[in-house]
DNA sequence: CGGATCGTTGATCAACTTCAACGGTCGTGG
DNA sequence: CCACGACCGTTGAAGTTGATCAACGATCCG
């Protein structure tokens, strides 16, 4: 399965067939269960994840002692607290697993040394980023011009197959509203 | 003024003192004055832009008509809309100078010709997207954690100086809220 | 000096939350 | 394999947060 990965770093620059096993060296594979904890708050964030399979969550608790949840990575994309990741802080956030859920991890000191290994990671790494701050600039657009009903037609237009794939109640909480809220949206265009 | 760009690389990679003037040489100066728009809503987004002196914003026009700002740059910070200039599309943004300010500009295949001459410049843009999505991804944090009189507050404090910098009317915008709410908030606590 | 721009104030209004209660369904243990 | 409990989605009433609109004062700049 860690031949994904592969094929990701494929898809954004060339590599050494030579250097593949070497790279994947680097990972930690894991299988986490549904509801099982990637990284909790309170810890060092000490990893960066890779989703093979399956579906990853990024919340926090808010003033109010609720779950709200800010990310979803499934299939291919990359998660972590950065600003944690970066500094080795503790992290505000937990990433726990919707489905179970197959991540490659690789732990900060680890991907210094790759890039130092593999310069060419840092040209994969900089796509990866550049990618993920264009997305997040998007989205931020999104957050000021859309009310929260307009949030959710937006979001279950663009990504139908992934409304489904997410109970309600966390859809809710990423698109910053009440499940009760949700419910209502829903029942008026039904 | 440019060997503020090379000191800014330099905190974050090594680089020969030869090639200062090499890498310089890829960058378009520019001056702008208060109000001036380097990049409109409906053009091409074709650059990037670093700012050396002086404070940009980056704005679009919701459906309202009245202008949300969703960013500000300010000497050492880079700026564009990423999704645009990716991917050579037109943008929904608008970039003005908040104040007489300077830049440089580099277009995208020039960008690109940059990497590929001096790839330690991709450490560099790899580092400066990975700590811009980190703060993004903070941002959002906040955007979800705290109500809007919160968000005001946790930023006068964060940033006082800057706070002071620019017209309030903007600082709302950019909050989220409307300059009447502001004023609202402001009254309370004096 | 004069006009445009910016900040303020107060009244009314809309979007969304909170809380409590109910019904369905899913999964787990007996 | 069934029954029970926990969890999830829904409904409706009442409450908040922040928006809207209009009007006024102050300040800045030409």
């Amino acid at each position: 399965m860690s031949e994904q990965l592969i094929h990701h770093i494929r898809k954004n620059v060339a590599i050494q067939v030579d250097d593949e096993l070497s790279i994947l060296s680097y990972f930690r594979p894991m299988h986490i269960s549904k509801k099982e904890n990637l990284l909790e708050a309170g810890q060092l964030c000490t990893s960066h994840y890779f989703v093979l399979k399956g579906c990853l969550r990024l919340f926090f608790l808010n003033e109010k002692g609720t779950e709200q949840t800010t990310q979803f990575a499934i299939e291919n994309w990359w998660l972590t607290d950065y600003m944690a990741f970066q500094h080795n802080q503790r992290t505000d956030f937990t990433i726990q697993a919707v489905e179970p859920t197959a991540v490659l991890a690789i732990d900060f000191q680890r991907q210094e040394q790759l890039l130092i290994q593999f310069p060419v990671m840092e040209r994969y790494f900089r796509l990866i980023y550049q990618r993920a701050y264009a997305a997040s600039q998007l989205r931020t657009k999104y957050l000021y011009d859309f009310s929260r009903e307009e949030l959710y037609h937006h979001f279950a237009k663009s990504y139908p197959e992934f409304t489904q794939r997410v109970p309600q109640y966390l859809l809710a909480s990423f698109l910053g509203f009440t499940p009760e809220y949700l419910s209502e949206i829903r029942k008026k265009r039904s």
